[in-house]
This record gives structure tokens, C-alpha cells and sequence, in this order.
DNA sequence: AGCTAAGCGAGACGGTACGTCCAGTCTTTGC
DNA sequence: GCAAAGACTGGACGTACCGTCTCGCTTAGCT
């Protein structure tokens, strides 16, 4: 009869392990995309026992959102220029470039969107460690404004942020247009816009916002 | 301009056969949802040669989105309330009613986006039979808002697009928030908002869009 | 109530039909084999409806069969040298050549045996039609050699069918050694030696039948 | 001369499953026939998944003729009588019994000349690990009696191989007349009588060896 | 000349089996 | 007791054929 609560007896986990499985999984999203992101063939590019996987990782959403946790830094700085308006444009250009750049984790998130509508405990979990880290950035650049008086008080920040992060997602995910300059100004402009008292800056109508067209 | 020599030659399809399909497809997505959706359990009881599906349907996705073109009635008709903010709010709350009402087209529609990001081909058949055709319903509204002068000529339009159809399959994807009549017209206010002209009606700050909180 | 035979009327059959189904079996039969040989197939590369195939044979070893039997001229000439050894040897270098040549029909023969053996009302065709007619042939030499007194009449000449047939269609089905000049001249001689007044020919030991070495 | 340097590693191969294939396999066969044989209906009999089966027999004829080797003791015994004639005849009545009695398996080596002529793959093990294991069981008794003097040292064996076998194959598979005692013992004659210094023995004509009429 | 009865190429139909792939689990050996 | 290896059941995948069933057209003899 073993009363002694034993604290911990046999191998430890293989960091080795973890660090190949997480390599594999990053190399496999951006390769061939999330479709062609099987157990069996990160187990076998890792060299690991599928085992060792299904033992640490609960689902192949958690394999993806950790990885991207350990690729991504996980601070993400807040902005600050001063002005809601370039504050905003600040903040979406920088998300831009790691959306798109040398390693591009767009390939990833879509991924994670993927695994949180198919395991509603992943969505959970998707949200409240990443959705919400984003927005509380932005919470707090709007608030910062809102102090300054830049926004009134009736704007409901709640909904900017769902506009705001709606619109990349909804570019992101759809692709119908791209995730480039513009559009963060565009968007950062009309948020700042929401001040009825900010006399418009003058300006031509906006571009096409880098559709098929220049 | 006659350019097919050959007007065609053998059995035509079936309808009874097209009709079978779609039937067991909007039920199997209603009863288990879309993970228990294989093209096997469709023929079987759609009682269907598996052929005659992948005949017709080039996907997954494929499958889903006509049996849901068939189900509403492909016409989206625009509000025309006279003024821009009114229309889009209607225009939201009748989105939202389809998307939670009895016969709810929200987790057949997360499906669709989960399928086309599993598969590009059927993202480019999304985007141009769906995507595409709700986002020309509300670039009507906006230019007869800005016929009217009620949207200054500044304003991209289909940047609006991206923010409001953006914030919506924000809400319906990651179910953070409610697709209610509160977002619904906290939307449409704030794109009407747009025209620094307009005087901004009395009103106290928008409630917190029914979070979990107060 | 009809009872007037009623000649014909409507369209006749497609002689060009016909033949193009027949090439077309032959072709594939020569080139991929049995395996290779499926209904679609002929019906693709005959150009021809595969209704009109149903329409004219019962199965796939009708249309075999009768491809063979249009193929070879049915009128088999029984060797006549004056010897049952000579005779023998002849008969079977000739059958060789015809397996073999530049239209080979081994691989159709082989065909027809799978044919034979998956359809047990084939079988009884096959026997009466085709072998059969070879039997009669070499019996036709036996009975003749009998008659010389070449062959003992304790000799059952059934027996000596099976094996002299038995052999030809070992060899072809397994393919363990090859259809050649030593291997006629070696059945022939034995049959012949049944004889037991026939005085051996002086001669070698006979060569390995061809088998991998020279 | 140790050439493997990792001895073995997993999950070791399943004799349970092994054994309920075969089983299945043997069961289905005598039910109904070759033709009723397939992957996914001896998986389901046997509970066992697919891939199990064609991870270890890379055809159906492999998985056919497993099963029959399992059957049968694998060693076949060389008859001894002393004399070539008498030897020979024991070996084909046993073959005979085997191919017709309570469990017969003729019908089965039937299907396998019929796999061997699909699957060229299958033909070669078919040949190596059937068909030349009984050739050398009479190979044996041929070179015992030459060494014995009963055969003259100009008797090609393999030539007296193909047509013992050729026969045997040759009404096996036609049916035209039956494997009997009297088939075993006018081969076993035959051959013997290759002797030319042989005395035949005084005998009256053999029967028509059991074909339709008495 | 018109009518009726086949036959024609084309190709869609419901089915069944194929051979592959993956999910998750289990078992074996070695560390 | 963890790890790598790899076999296990189960089940979907997408393809190939089977034998049948339209489809619109052509070809023939009969009225």
C-alpha cells in the first residue's frame, strides 16, 4: 500500500521532444498548410513516437496554438504616437508585417481558426489566450484616447474592436484583398473619425484599397 | 454566337438525384453537424452512387453551400428605409435572424469557412457565390447613401464593406459576443456616423453589446 | 394476342460495330492482358455505345471467345509426314509459332482460361469449341500412328492428349520455361517412345528445354 | 555475419489476426467461391482493418494462397515404393485426394491460376512457392530412379515434369474428365515406360479412363 | 411520305470494391 | 515510467467498373 504521494519516478519528458515536435508542426503549417498537418506525419518528420504526441498535447489545435505561442513573442507592445488615428495604423501595419513576412504566421492562424470551429473546448481556449490578448491592446490605445477626449464618450469601444479586428480577419481568412498599407490607414482613419469634432484632414478619396486594380 | 457544336448527348442528370443530395445534406448538418458530414454517409442515405456526387460536386464545401443556396431563397432583397443607417441595421438584423433563427445557418456557415480554408478551390467558389453577393447588397445601400450625400465621397466603400461584414463573421466565428439587435445598430450608427455633417443624435453610451457582464 | 412472327423491322445491327468491338478486344488483350480488360474500356476505345456491347454478348468471355474465333481461321490442318514423332513435333511448332508470332493469342488463350474458370457455363464452351477441336486433331495422329502399328494398342491415346495438352497449357499459364523447338521435339519424341519396339535414336542427353541457360 | 543492426522494435505482428484472416479467408472461399472473395468483405468477417491485410499479403492471390498453405502440412512426403511406376501413382493419388476430398482443394487452386494470370506480381510467388515445391517432390523420385537405372540418362526430367503436372493442371482446370485412380496410374505407366529395356507388363487396353460413357 | 421499331453513341445512374490515408490506441523494447 | 517504433481497428477518401437506364439521333422496313 503506497501512502507516500511520491513525487515523480520514471523518465522525465524528452525537451528535445517537444522542441522537434513544435519545430515539425511550424514547418508543416507554412509548407502545405494546415490541411496537410497529420499526427502521423509530424510524429514521423520529428522523429517521435506518435505516443509521445498524443501524451502532451490534447488535440491537434493545442499542437498548433502551442507551437505559435513558443514561435511569437508573446508581449505585444502597445503603440504610442500620440494620436488614436496613428496609434491604430501603428498597430495594424506591425500585425501586418508578422501576418505576412518572412515567416508568415497567417498560414498559422487560419490553422487555429480552422481547429476552433471544429473543438469548441480549443475555441474556448483560443480566445481567451490569444483573441483577447489582441484586443486588450487595442482596448487600451481606445481608452488612452477616450482620456485624452480624441473619442466621445457614447463610442462603444467593444464594438471598434470588433470592427477593427473584424475586418483583418475577415481580410485574412477571405483573401479578397490584401493586408497592406492602406487598409491599416483606412481603417485607423475612420476610427478617428468617430470624433465629430476632428476636423477632417483634406485628402482625395481613398484608393481601391489595393484591389485587383492599382 | 453558337460556339457549342455539340448541344449534348446522353442521360441528362437527375433532379431527383441533385434534390436527394442536398436533402440528406442540410439534414446530416442540422442533426450531427459538419464534422459527421462524409460524402459516404450523403450517398448512403441520400441512397446515391458515391460517383454521382463527386460527379457534381467538386467538394465538401461545394456540397454544403449549394444545398444552403437552395435552402434560402437566392434573392437578398435590400432595405430601403430611406436612410443609410436605418438600412443597414435592417439589413444586420435580418442577417442575424437567419444565422440564429429555427432552422439556424450560423454552424453551416462556420463549416463553409472551415472548408475553405481547408480547400483554396472552394474558397474562390465561396467568395464569389456568397461572400461576394452579400457584399454587393450593402455597396447598394452605400451608393445610394452617397447619391443622397449622406456618405462624403471620401469614404471607401468597400472598406465600410470589410469593417461590417468584417465585425459580423467576427461575432459568429469566435462567439464572443452576441449577433444582436444592439451590434446591429451600433453598426449601422457608426457608419452613418461617417459623415462628419451629421449631427449626432442624443443618446447615452451603447450598452456593453450584452458581454457576459453588464 | 400476336401471332405473326413479325420479320424484323427497325435498324440492323452496326457491322462496323461489330468489328470495332472485336479489334478493339484483341488490341487490349494483347497489349494489358485480361486484367486490363473491362467493358468501359472496350466501349471507350471501340468508339462504340457500351449498350451495344450488352446488347450483343452475354459476357465478357463471349466477346472473348469471339474475338478469338474470328481471329483464327477455325480450320486446323493435321501435320501428315509419315511419322507419329515428325508429326507430333510438327503440330506443336506450328501451335507455338501462333502463340507467339507477331499477333501472339498466348496471352488471349490465357484470358479465356481465367474466362473458363469464373463462369462455369464459359467452361462448357470453351471445351466444346475450342479444345476440343484440338484434342481431335492429335487424335486424328494417334489413331493414324495406331493404325501403323507405330503405337501399341494398350496405349490409351485420351491419356496421352492430356499430356501432350497438359503440357503446352503448364507452360503457357506458368510461363516456367518457354513454348520453343526443344520443347515440341522432346513431347514428340516420348510419345513416340511409347512405342516399345521403336528403336531409341542415338542421341545426347536432351538440353535443359530451354530453361534460363542456352 | 550480423547485417541487422536494430533487432526489432513495436508492436510485434498480431498471430490472433493472422489466424482470423486465414480463417475468413478459407471460410469464404468454400462458401462461395473465389469471386466472393474480396479485401473489404474478409476484413469485416474477420474483424480486422483493412490495412492489416495489406500490410502483410501484398495481393488477394498472396492472402489465397497463405491460407492454403496453412491448410495443408507444408511438407509434402515423397512417396517410396521402390519402383518408379508405383511411386509416381502414390504421389498423384494423393494429390488427387486432396484436390477432391472433404475439404477439396481444387476449387481453390483454381482461383489461384485464375489470380496468377491477373497479377504478374502473383504469378511468380504462385510459381516459387506452390508450384516448384511440387515439382520437386517428383523431381526427387526421377533422379532416385535414374540413379537407380530406371530411367535412361537421356530423359530430359523437367520435360517429364511439365507433363506429369500439365496433365494434372489440364483436367483440373477443364474437367473433362476426372483425376482418378486410373488417370494416376496411366501417367505413373507412361513415364515408367520411358525404359525402353522395360518389359512392358502384360495388360489389356486401359479403360477410357472414367470419361462420360463407362 | 409517314410511321413505327429497333439500333446507335453518349453518358448519368446506384452499387460495390479497390487501395490509401489518418485517427487514436495498444504493445514491445530500450533507456 | 518515458520514448521511439510500429501494428492494431475503424472508417472516410476518391477512383474504377459493373450492368442498367435514359437521351436524342439514325436507319430501316411497312403502310
Amino acid at each position: 500500500m503506497e501512502t507516500t504521494p511520491r513525487p515523480h519516478t520514471g523518465r522525465k519528458r524528452s525537451e528535445a521532444s517537444r522542441l522537434a515536435v513544435q519545430e515539425a508542426v511550424l514547418e508543416m503549417l507554412r509548407s502545405d498548410g494546415y490541411a496537410a498537418l497529420t499526427f502521423d506525419k509530424v510524429a514521423a518528420r520529428a522523429k517521435v513516437g506518435k505516443q509521445t504526441i498524443y501524451r502532451w498535447w490534447s488535440s491537434k489545435g493545442a499542437l498548433v496554438l502551442d507551437a505559435l505561442a513558443d514561435e511569437s513573442s508573446e508581449r505585444i507592445p502597445e503603440p504610442d504616437t500620440g494620436a488614436l488615428e496613428t496609434d491604430i495604423a501603428a498597430l495594424l501595419r506591425r500585425s501586418f508585417e508578422v501576418l505576412d513576412g518572412d515567416k508568415p504566421t497567417g498560414p498559422i492562424l487560419k490553422a487555429l481558426v480552422v481547429e476552433s470551429q471544429l473543438h469548441p473546448d480549443f475555441l474556448e481556449q483560443f480566445r481567451s489566450q490569444f483573441l483577447e490578448r489582441r484586443r486588450q491592446v487595442l482596448r487600451v490605445l481606445l481608452e488612452r484616447a477616450a482620456a485624452r477626449g480624441e473619442l466621445p464618450p457614447t463610442v462603444d469601444h467593444e464594438l471598434v474592436l470588433d470592427q477593427v479586428f473584424g475586418a483583418l480577419w475577415y481580410r485574412l481568412l477571405f483573401g479578397h484583398a490584401p493586408l497592406d498599407r492602406a487598409f491599416a490607414e483606412g481603417i485607423a482613419r475612420q476610427v478617428a473619425g468617430l470624433n465629430p469634432d476632428a476636423k477632417p484632414r483634406a485628402r482625395a478619396r481613398a484608393p481601391q484599397a489595393g484591389r485587383k486594380g492599382p
